[in-house]
DNA sequence: TATTAGTAGTTCATGCCGTGAACTTCCGCA
DNA sequence: TGCGGAAGTTCACGGCATGAACTACTAATA
């Protein structure tokens, strides 16, 4: 007789604990790993990775100077407009990002070991259509342009 | 293709922005709320709740500090050894934990709104085999002793 | 009984994170 | 030229977590 919502949010705080937890044998917090983990592969302008993470610019702002100020991560501002800064990871930071990222993939996963392993994958399954309906993806050969629907850092 | 870790993760993201906006709603944020659910039906000493909530006792006690100063919960010592506190909901705290736990209840399983019924209902059963094992519940008559093991805040 | 060890909880300093408000710099446009 | 808006930043503030040191009390020991 577990309530559904009361599940969730418990469900959340197992998955939480644990990726904090994996994130600090990297000397990340969460917060930074999902930053980190955001732009490995591409770079991306502070307003983007903004919307894509779900926080305000101003927070962002604070966030990577903490990591910059760790050599993770560079700014840059490119020529043809001086007002956006494009993030990118330097090589110290793309290869923890590379760690992070496949621990995160090979260990997190644990919380669900001792499930059925059809129900295993419909966990997932249901788990891939929340996300991709709530959290906005960037696509692989993104124009930086975000759907602002279903953001859901929206002011009122 | 989306890998699995991954993918819990921003399943944990997408619920916990939504508790906090509910929660929010009722002027509280998640680790208040999560205190105060937790001791809305039968008050608890400080180190129950610590290891109910997951999380170390000084945390606690500031949290605490910040409930009790806005008339939500009262500390509360007895007789019989005067080193533990008992921590109990207020009336006002009880109605606030209710009118938010209700919502909760209410509101929070929207996120799952677009799935097929079926996947929704395993869902709702992965998520409380996995919160059964990793979330160390106290029974309705409990005697207050925790199960130690699976605590994911237990020291080295 | 007197000492000691351990338990329950608090306090403090520090750091991370997020918010709202005010600000600078820069582009685009008229 | 000058103005509105966009992109980021800065600041002050509060909530939260951690490690270390602390108080108050109980329980075990001698």
């Amino acid at each position: 007789m577990e309530d559904f919502g009361d599940v969730l949010v418990w469900l959340a705080v197992v998955i939480q604990r644990r990726y904090a937890e994996i994130c600090g044998e990297h000397d990340l917090t969460p917060a930074q790993a999902q930053l980190l983990c955001s732009i490995k592969d591409r770079p991306l302008r502070m307003a983007e990775l903004a919307g894509s993470l779900g926080m305000a610019k101003n927070a962002l702002s604070q966030l990577v100077d903490r990591i910059e100020r760790r050599g993770l991560v560079q700014r840059d501002s490119p020529e043809i407009d001086r007002r956006v800064i494009v993030l990118a990871v330097t090589p110290e930071g793309k290869k923890i990002a590379e760690a992070l990222y496949a621990d995160v993939s090979r260990r997190l996963p644990d919380i669900a070991d001792n499930l059925e392993p059809d129900l295993r994958q419909t966990l997932r399954t249901a788990a891939v259509q929340i996300t991709n309906r709530y959290i906005p993806r960037l696509a692989d050969g993104s124009t930086g342009m975000l759907t602002p629907a279903t953001n859901a850092a929206e002011k009122r």
